[in-house]
DNA sequence: ACCGATAACTTTATCGGTTAAGTAATGGGG
DNA sequence: CCCCATTACTTAACCGATAAAGTTATCGGT
């Protein structure tokens, strides 16, 4: 009840009768102070149950010990995981993580930023919303010298490291053997082509069909977004063309959930009358009736290769070398897709 | 790459020839300004860039507008969901929140509170590890009179309010549902007795039986965890007994997915041989073979009642009677526990 | 014309730390 | 025995804001 106290330095100083500098310095370890102040030091600051006011620390020694995060949402097997692996290494390393989520709006990721900013976080760690496209927000980051790193969705050309799934070759891969099993007639439901996970996983896909001698017609390459409604939007177009492919490959997995939901409606039998190829998986997709064969992301990987990737360069100011990590993906077979009898 | 000077309130006072306090003041709206040097002061802001220190603001006037939230996972649709709506509350209240995950281990929920409590968050949000125990540390900060909500998993008897889903009810209710739809035989997979969740949908279970005059065998009452893998080796339990019941009921979602996993591997089909109903459901839920009939867990509304009555707290801190919210939760019916033809 | 109120600022102190710049005592080398 | 380096502190300044306590004009009222 009693709204008690909280000890700071100077209560720890006057107990003892020394400044509270000294405290400062023998609580850090600092070499001014004799080992037998520091040891009387720390003792009393046990005593008195003193927990050192990050805010006034960070405030003097113009560094926050936290990283500041933005994620575009966090109810996603490829977040959560990430997001998960994130807070780990973080803290691992005695950082602690400010995270946003940005809802795929920029409106939000702008102020989440500035807000981040403002906060003097020591560094940051972003995947952009599905439509972030003024970039004045990441100059300013450039101009103070905040060193950012971009994980799975990224902005190119800004002189930052990036974090990202082999998204074409991965695709080109995973494509490749899909056609292998003896499918021919391909569709795909792409996400927006200005984001890089877009546009590459496109590439991917349109380059192993030429490769492999199939045509892809123009109205089987739908651009929509990454969530479950779009799967199901994209599945209706094709539907109403009266015109479906052997498979479907989905720019993400939500679009694939999609697609399941207005296949079912439209009286389509997934695998018996079509096949789906998603990029991204779920936890839940082995209890999925049918399981959704997969191409495997690496979202704890990305996210730590991420978190360790801005912690070298917050240690290393001066090193500015951008780095741009890509981590292969391998194609996990499921109910779809299976190898086509002869 | 110049190392650009970040504007403080001292450089627009400069710029205006004016003190700094003043600058302070007409940004804050403060009545001592005049119209125009506001209107100077904001342009100058502007023109210049300057972004406030929240560091520095949050020191000097002893709050932090920041929410400490500690949750045990998040890739777990009741977290990610409630977190969301933490999220956006607290946003739409402009307060930002520092989340962290303590991974169901005690260590790091400890480390973590006091994380949070040195950097001079304004209140807590938190819902415990399944096996927290000590509580010196929620003693410290009541003491330290910060204002502190549990969600979900809560601990009673601190003085702390509490938001929760109405556990013991919701499963009562959803129970003699089931009973009516014709069901005699039920087990369940129960969460650890020491929390709150466990031991009141226990007794929710144990009452619905005993007003519907049906007994349950004591080893069909399972004490396990709440993930997936608890579920696995809580069904392999039961089925080793070589009784099963007609219906088990699970404490959580992941563990009801862990029972269907053990029933594939041991050739039980469901629906056919057994029923499930689980206490939270799942967005995947839909798509899952067979879908489980499920207790709904309002998660949002938990959230967002959680992060309302803290705020609320949090403003007004001389009132101090602890508040119990209780939302009710319904029984969805899905693939699982359908009325038994007569 | 004088007083007190008010408007519009400025000065000083403070939040709880850290960093930089002293300072007093000790001790070893030449 | 003196000088300089080292040890172990202390004092002062600062980080970038806010809060509290002055300080001037200006103005209306009597």
């Amino acid at each position: 009840m009693t709204p008690k106290k909280v000890i700071t330095l100077k209560d720890i100083a006057e107990d003892l009768n020394i400044s509270k500098v000294s405290v400062s310095k023998a609580l850090r370890d600092h070499p001014d102070i004799g080992s037998d102040t520091k040891r009387l030091v720390r003792e009393t600051a046990e005593r008195l149950g003193y927990v050192p006011n990050y805010i006034a620390r960070n405030l003097s020694s113009r560094q926050s010990k936290t990283i500041g995060l933005v994620v575009p949402k966090i109810a996603h097997h490829f977040f959560a995981s990430a997001i998960e692996t994130i807070y780990h290494t973080a803290f691992d390393n005695k950082y602690e993580i400010i995270m946003t989520v940005s809802q795929e709006k920029v409106e939000n990721e702008l102020i989440h930023l500035q807000t981040l900013l403002s906060m003097r976080v020591d560094g940051l760690i972003i995947s952009v919303t599905e439509q972030t496209k003024d970039i004045s927000i990441f100059e300013t980051v450039k101009k103070r010298g905040i060193p950012l790193v971009f994980f799975d969705r990224v902005i190119e050309g800004l002189g930052f490291s990036t974090v990202t799934a082999d998204d074409e070759q991965g695709t080109y891969d995973a494509i490749t053997e899909v056609i292998n099993s003896g499918y021919t007639k391909f569709a795909h439901l792409a996400g927006y082509s200005c984001t890089n996970i877009g546009k590459n996983r496109l590439n991917g896909f349109r380059n192993a069909m030429k490769d492999n001698n199939l045509k892809v017609p123009e109205h089987w390459v739908v651009e929509t977004g990454f969530a479950e409604g779009d799967g199901y939007k994209g599945f209706m177009k094709l539907f109403r063309s009266g015109d479906l492919p052997e498979v479907i490959f989905t720019v993400t997995y939500p679009v694939a959930l999609g697609v399941i939901l207005a296949a079912q409606e439209a009286g389509i039998s997934i695998p018996g009358d079509l096949q789906i190829v998603s990029f991204g998986g779920s936890i839940y997709n082995r209890f999925v009736a049918p399981s959704i064969s997969y191409i495997d992301q690496p979202s704890e990987e990305i996210g730590k290769k991420a978190t360790e990737l801005l912690l070298y360069e917050i240690k290393n100011p001066e090193m500015h070398e951008e780095r741009h990590i890509v981590i292969p993906t391998k194609l996990v077979f499921c109910d779809t897709c299976q190898k086509k009898e002869e």
